[in-house]
RNA sequence: GACCCCAUCGUCUAGUGGCCUAGGACGACGCCCUUUCACGGCGUAAACACGGGUUCGACUCCCGUUGGGGUCGCCA
């Protein structure tokens, strides 16, 4: 498919942190800015000052930055642009769209009970809209405050969307919503357009949830003499127990998978592929090739539940991908943080660092994996997996090492080779099998009952310290047998 | 409750009337490889929600039911 450059953006608001529904959506319309050369832009929607929190900001965009969608504008902010919608409410109630509705909002939600209880539609009984001049005149002058609602039109509304198709609302079913308060601010889907208008924005690509809103906005769009641009509404991602992402039900903040040890490629390849999917048995992707392929009629309508097993399936795909030196990059601070080392040592050993990751890499899932599981190649204190060490912690195994250590005392360095020819040679003179050897070992120098080939270890953990950690081990065992 | 959206394995999905005894991926299970754990290879279990139509023929089209989700604020 061919299409036109697009002005898309995504308008977060900073009353809560990005999580990965927001993110999704920022992805697929940053995808489609770039497959069609056009821009990407981002508006911050903080008009409510009690929820809104200008510290939550950064972190938001640290979150896309994180992500690679960078965006080609200076960032819009609603707050400054208050005085800006006022005049827009006031052209609609001009025109004679709109009207004012002197309804409290106690009054309002008085009916809206009432309407339930009755089980009706809450939509507002335009009461306001049957005032009579005169009347009006005589409560304005009184000073008696005012909203301004827009007047919905007799008919359907309609309009295709860019994900499902044809879609319609009667106006029976379209409340007479409120574009400016009582206090004379406007409300949020009033600053919607007027924004989408002025930035000038072609298609506004957002979540399902907002279809209702599109309906009213579209009447917004017909009151000011504005085109229209093109929606499209995208499925939602549900949490495993189905229901929509979102702050309040403690879903994480996308910052929090790249703590976790989440590469933002996985994640974009990841959620890009949740309600979007490029037609081959194909999965995991680079950002550059979803920029080629993408196109917005693969996008699915229904919703889809976020499985992060499989967000770290694609991880652990894009982590093979990464040279050992980005890893390493990642990895260093994370190895410091644990305690593990410090950033001087790693510094000074950067190649060892890029080795270990080098043999570790493909039995991990997430970059915190390195440190969980490789942490001996970087400190060790004699601690060995409590189950392993009952099972190859015995006498015999205390031999073994002894002579392996013999063994190791006469070469030089230890290399892959020479370290499986010194297990061999101690598994041949004592009349025992290789796994004899190999097992108390692995543990001896690791702790761990698992891990890399006993080989790669040894030769990366060099000769000294393997032999201090086979005689830390044989005192280790022999003073619990004594005991 | 009203309105809207949606409906293929547990999950993400392919499928646009015959290529389907429904394909792939994650997860699960088994086998092989192997010093362990992974990786890799091979394989198994696992789905078209239901009922009506339309048609020579429906997973695919239409209607209904059921189920799930969303929205219903002078929040965004």
């Amino acid at each position: 498919m061919t299409q036109g450059p697009v002005r898309v953006r995504i308008a977060p608001s900073p009353s809560g942190y990005l999580h990965v529904g927001t993110a999704r959506t920022a992805i697929f319309n940053w995808l489609l800015a770039r497959h069609t050369g056009g821009q990407f832009l981002v508006r911050i929607e903080d008009t409510d000052r009690e929820r809104s929190k200008p510290e939550l900001i950064e972190p938001i965009l640290d979150a896309m930055r994180w992500l690679g969608l960078d965006w080609d504008e200076d960032i819009v902010y609603q707050s400054r642009r208050l005085d800006r919608y006022n005049a827009f409410a006031e052209q609609i109630l001009k025109a004679g769209h709109g009207y004012r509705c002197f309804c409290t909002a106690v009054e309002l939600e008085a009916s809206r009970v009432q309407a339930r209880a009755e089980k009706g539609a809450t939509k507002y009984d335009r009461r306001c809209l049957a005032l009579s001049e005169d009347e009006i005149r005589r409560r304005t002058e009184a000073g008696q405050p005012y909203a301004i609602r827009i007047r919905i039109p007799d008919g359907d509304t309609k309009f295709t969307d860019m994900v499902s198709g044809e879609l319609s609302r009667h106006s029976d079913d379209i409340e007479d919503l409120i574009i400016a308060r009582s206090d004379g601010t406007a409300t949020y889907n009033l600053a919607v357009v007027v924004d989408d208008h002025e930035m000038g924005v072609t298609h506004v690509i957002r979540g399902n949830d907002h279809i209702t809103n599109t309906f009213k906005q579209i009447h917004l769009y017909h009151a000011l003499g504005w085109e229209v641009p093109q929606f499209g509404h995208l499925p939602l991602i549900l949490r495993p127990d189905k229901k929509k992402v979102s702050k309040r039900l403690g879903d994480k903040d996308v910052n929090q998978y790249s703590h976790e040890g989440i590469l933002p490629e996985a994640m974009f390849n990841y959620l890009c592929l949740l309600g979007w999917n490029p037609k081959t048995d194909r999965e995991i992707y680079t950002r550059d090739e979803l920029i080629q392929i993408f196109t917005p009629e693969y996008l699915n309508a229904a919703n889809a539940v976020f499985d992060e097993e499989k967000l770290e399936a694609f991880n652990r795909e894009h982590i093979m991908r990464r040279s050992n030196h980005d890893l390493a990059v990642l990895v260093a601070p994370m190895l410091v943080e644990a305690g593990l080392t410090t950033k001087y040592w790693l510094e000074t050993r950067w190649k060892y660092l890029c080795d270990v990751i080098g043999v570790l890499k493909e039995r991990v899932r997430r970059l915190n994996d390195f440190a969980a599981i490789g942490g001996y190649f970087f400190t060790f204190e004699g601690k060995y997996d409590d189950e392993a060490a009952s099972k190859n912690f015995n006498d015999e195994a205390a031999e073994l090492l002894a002579a392996l250590a013999a063994h190791i005392e006469g070469l030089g360095d230890l290399t892959l080779e020479n370290a499986e020819q010194a297990v061999n040679a101690v598994a041949e003179t004592g009349g025992v099998k290789k796994a004899k050897v190999i097992h108390p070992t692995r543990l001896a120098i690791s702790g761990m009952p698992a891990g890399p080939g006993l080989y790669d270890i040894m030769a990366l953990l060099g000769r000294s310290a393997v032999l201090d950690r086979l005689r830390r081990a044989i005192d280790y065992i022999r003073t619990k047998q004594r005991a």
